[in-house]
DNA sequence: GGATATTTGTTGTCATACTAACAATATGTA
DNA sequence: TACATATTGTTAGTATGACAACAAATATCC
């Protein structure tokens, strides 16, 4: 293994990860459209399940929860979710799309999809299933 | 190619780059170590090429200018690196490595590389080589 | 039942990422 | 030379990431 793989690989995951970021947000501001990479995330999530509590979805969307806190706080401004109060547990919020929120995610779903198309380019599902064997495995190494 | 890949790689990408980040991270931090990863970086290619400008640094270490310039401001005020008039462009300074810094990077070198291997267990060299192809090929096909 | 510990969400602080705008300086060109 | 343009570094504003501390509510343990 070269000497200075550590610096290189570390590079290479944060600079890709980075334009991944850069070019999904530039694809929305282009059209206009007033929401960051990180709400889309949380907004996706939503729409595939309902009734979460927000540390719950901190949980799968890999967000800390004061992260996830101000982003939500974002989101409630923007009218694309709301808080509900939790049934039995007065701790909790719950959190959900409004019809807004929902729409959003409708008309961007196909959108995010031809972004993933472009930067796949030239790749196979074999790299795919490579990359995440790696990923996952780096993960899992530096895990406490 | 599954639907909704793009969120996942992305994903998988996004908390990867963190987890490196942060794990490296707190190792700066239990040996009581007021440096942050991304200040490190700098001082590491300040090691390798003295003489380099703000924008070339910026280049080289992926960062943009703005965030350079805060972490230059940063380095300078814990003594680790100077700013030097450039001898014939007065917009440029060139950034160098006080002896401080020097012995900052002699200091961090060998356990930045044991940080390295720790998230490498159970990955090989040619893991290595189709990381390394893959995350340059996302790159490029986002490239501008 | 009541003290103690844990969970949930929030706030504060600092560092970084990105964009836009700006001043000072260099460069290119009419 | 004089004017327009580009480059370099900085500042401001907003969003996110990490960490620490905190209040309110809940769970646990004796």
């Amino acid at each position: 293994m070269a000497k200075e793989l550590f610096s290189t690989y570390s590079y290479l995951l944060d600079r890709t990860a980075r334009k991944v970021k850069q070019y999904a947000q530039r694809r929305f501001n282009n059209e206009q459209y007033d929401i960051t990479v990180d709400q889309w995330i949380i907004i996706k999530h939503l729409n595939q399940s309902n009734d979460l509590n927000q540390t719950q979805l901190a949980e799968i969307t890999g967000k800390d929860t004061p992260t996830l806190t101000r982003i939500i706080d974002l989101l409630c401004k923007k009218g694309l979710t709301e808080r509900r109060i939790h049934p039995t547990d007065r701790r909790c919020f719950t959190v959900h799309l409004t019809e807004q929120g929902q729409q959003t995610v409708l008309k961007w779903t196909p959108k995010m999809a031809e972004i993933r198309m472009k930067a796949w380019e030239n790749l196979t599902e074999d790299d795919y299933i490579n990359l995440k064997r790696i990923l996952d495995t780096i993960y899992n190494n530096l895990d406490d």
